[in-house]
DNA sequence: GCTGTGACTTTTT
DNA sequence: TAAAAAGCCACAG
């Protein structure tokens, strides 16, 4: 039993992203059960770096904006990871995001 | 033990 | 319709 339960449930819910899919960090946190808690998602993100498997890049904001795009080293990084996954990527935003969008609710039920 | 901060979201002005 | 403020929970100092 890890001692951060929402951090392990974060990660693990991002790992269960399909390829080619993104997600919102409120999707998660209302999969987790608080839709404020989106910003506990992002916080644990940025813990990213203690779980190499957390391909964090398919999680961005309700706008499907890249913000966290500067923790992958490059600003450029991340769009590059989403668009070699099939995600098409412009401005730091996710096109046809509503068709992207996997929803941890709907597809995990 | 308390304060500050954060890759967000929702509501109100 | 757009912009601004508040709310929320958990970790770090």
């Amino acid at each position: 039993m890890p001692k951060s339960d929402y951090f392990e449930d974060v990660y693990e819910v991002v790992r269960l992203i399909p390829t080619g899919r993104v997600t919102s960090y409120g999707a998660i946190a209302a999969y987790l059960g608080s839709k404020r808690g989106a910003r506990m998602v992002g916080w644990a993100m940025n813990n990213c770096h203690s779980r190499p498997d957390v391909p964090a890049h398919r999680v961005v904001n309700r706008q499907g904006l890249l913000t966290g795009k500067h923790c992958f080293g490059s600003p450029t990084a991340m769009q590059e990871l989403l668009e070699a996954e099939g995600v098409p990527v412009k401005n730091d935003q996710v096109q046809e995001w509503n068709r992207h969008f996997w929803d941890p609710l709907v597809e995990l039920q």
